[in-house]
RNA sequence: GGUGUCGUGGCCGAGUGGCUAGGCAGUGGUCUGCAACACCAUCUACAGCGGUUCGAAUCCGCUCGACACCUCCA
């Protein structure tokens, strides 16, 4: 037997940084995508600023999976290669914070990149397919670089090798990504540093000879020494997806220069652009800056869980950011806020409420003011518009309203459409939104709980019949100091917990 | 200086030529013993100026402002 996929039956638009417009997908191989996006550093913990764009991504491989694609995802871990800045006196990230705390290399590699899957599993992100690491690939690394020399693109310069930025641009394009042209940034360049083994300011490190005291080397024809930072995602984007693969995707601060030489080194290394759709997920900003590490300028996700920053008034959970994340397109600039999130949440707990009200709604012989399949398929109109998560959560809570009036209203929907009212909700806000519903989780999965609570329902209820008030709000306010909510409905009282 | 993006109501945030975005907050009502929850109704918009058009938040120009990249950053 088999089965149509969902995606035959729906036309995906993606917006391709390349080519700056919403283009029709159309994958290389039918029914089957390749993707990369850049991953983390990893030299400190993650901020929540990185956490959006990893956010973004599972967001879009959440949704192309559940279109029925077969997705292979790679996300790198740059655990080497990538310096302070790229002069010749440039650092290596990692080597730093190596030697700043006393570790070995490994032993900051390791902390990081636990912290940096602690935190997204907890964001209730889907780990990639493949999480290759640079240090794993040197032995690419070199190859390709062999391969780039071999075909004119890169000089040896003093144990270093260096791609040449204006050589490769007689016959391609460099800066056809992030709209820059060659002459125009020569005529805005600094002067060389007199020390530099480059020809020219626009090129970039291929390998790199080590100082005497760097400690993260390798052995390689030309030096013992490093591979640059643009290098890893070439090799790994190569090996594991293909020349040309269907998506790469990262933050917008990667367009320049980072993706822009991954063009230049793999149409240099094969002669063929390595990716059709280019995806850039832009900033979080926290009072209106950039979040960004090395200005300090950035709030964690450890402080959002706990609540313990200032600009915070209480702790939130996990799916809370992460829907006042997806409520925002992933190519718009994003404000942090304490407002901004505190709504979200009001809002998040809302949408959890109607899911578990799906279960109470009684059928009846016709649905009225509610057309659920045409509903379901904006849905879908919303996600194929470039993965429009705030258009779809906007449909969903459409939903909502109907669901609470469902509630009070019997029989106003037929078995069928409550069927697939309640499959299409559930697989977009926890299938495709990626969101944790811990409100119903932690009352459904307790019977103790549950029962105790009912149990103190039973007793205020008969309190209330004898106009002992102040014992029915007693109870009442005693449950909703720890975070039980008692509510009164026409059908009697029923409670939710509270975060 | 160069390149690019953006400026929407109290807050967040969609929308790209005419039709209610949505969430939060506010206001009025229904429900309630009183509330909360929920529901119904409703208010506050498209930075400024000019142009194109029957019609513009949406297209064009200018002005002002903000942000990002051009050094490391998701």
């Amino acid at each position: 037997m088999s089965t149509v996929p969902l995606y035959s039956s729906q036309n995906l638009k993606i917006y391709n940084s390349l080519t700056g417009e919403k283009e029709t997908f159309t994958p290389i191989t039918e029914g089957n995508i390749g993707m990369y996006v850049c991953g983390p550093t990893v030299y400190s913990n993650v901020h929540l600023g990185n956490c959006r764009t990893f956010i973004s991504f599972d967001l879009i491989f959440r949704y192309l999976k559940h279109l029925d694609y077969k997705v292979r995802y790679v996300r790198n871990i740059t655990d080497a290669g990538h310096l302070e800045n790229d002069e010749d006196a440039g650092e290596d990230k990692i080597s730093k914070k190596a030697r700043v705390e006393q570790l070995e290399p490994m032993e900051v590699v390791q902390r990081y990149t636990l912290d940096f899957h602690n935190i997204l599993n907890k964001f209730n992100n889907i780990p990639p397919s493949i999480e290759p690491t640079a240090t794993g690939h040197i032995v690419e690394q070199i190859e390709i670089i062999k391969t780039i020399i071999d075909n004119g693109f890169a000089y040896i310069s003093n144990g270093s090798v260096y791609f040449d930025v204006q050589k490769f641009n007689e016959t391609n394009d460099y800066g056809k990504l992030s709209g820059r042209n060659l002459e125009d940034m020569i005529a805005n360049t600094r002067e060389l540093s007199s020390q530099s083994d480059k020809k020219n300011p626009q090129d970039f490190a291929l390998w790199k000879k080590a100082d005497p005291q760097h400690i993260m080397r390798w052995p390689s024809p030309w030096s013992d020494g490093f591979p640059g930072w643009h290098l890893e995602c070439t090799v790994m984007s190569t090996k594991y997806l293909g020349e040309t693969f269907d998506i790469h995707g990262g933050g917008m601060d990667l367009k320049f220069p980072h993706h822009e030489c991954e063009i230049a080194q793999g149409e240099a290394a094969c002669g063929k652009t390595p990716v059709n759709y280019w995806m850039h997920a832009n900033m979080l900003t926290l009072n209106g800056k950039k979040m960004s590490k090395s200005t300090g300028n950035i709030i964690s996700p450890a402080e959002i869980f706990s609540g313990d920053n200032s600009i915070l008034s209480k702790a939130y959970a996990p799916s809370v950011a992460r829907f006042f994340m997806l409520q925002a397109n992933y190519r718009s600039i994003l404000d942090f806020s304490n407002d901004a999130l505190e709504a979200s949440e009001k809002g998040f707990y809302k949408l959890m409420e109607a899911i578990k009200v799906l279960d109470s709604i009684t059928t009846g012989s016709s649905t009225t003011g509610f057309d659920v399949p045409k509903w379901r398929q904006e849905c879908y109109d919303a996600m194929n518009d470039d993965f429009n998560s705030p258009i779809l959560i906007a449909k969903l809570f459409d939903a909502v309203r109907f669901i609470n009036n469902s509630r009070d209203t019997k029989g106003a929907i037929t078995k069928e459409d409550l069927d697939l009212l309640s499959s299409t909700m559930r697989s977009f806000v926890f299938d495709v939104l990626g969101l944790v519903n811990t409100n119903t989780e932690a009352s459904e999965n307790n019977d103790k709980l549950s029962g105790a609570v009912e149990l103190l329902i039973k007793l205020r209820t008969e309190a209330r019949i004898n106009k002992d008030f102040a014992m029915s709000d007693q109870i009442r306010d005693e449950l909703a100091a720890i975070g039980i909510q008692l509510k009164d409905g026409r059908e009697g009282t029923s409670f939710s917990l509270n975060n």
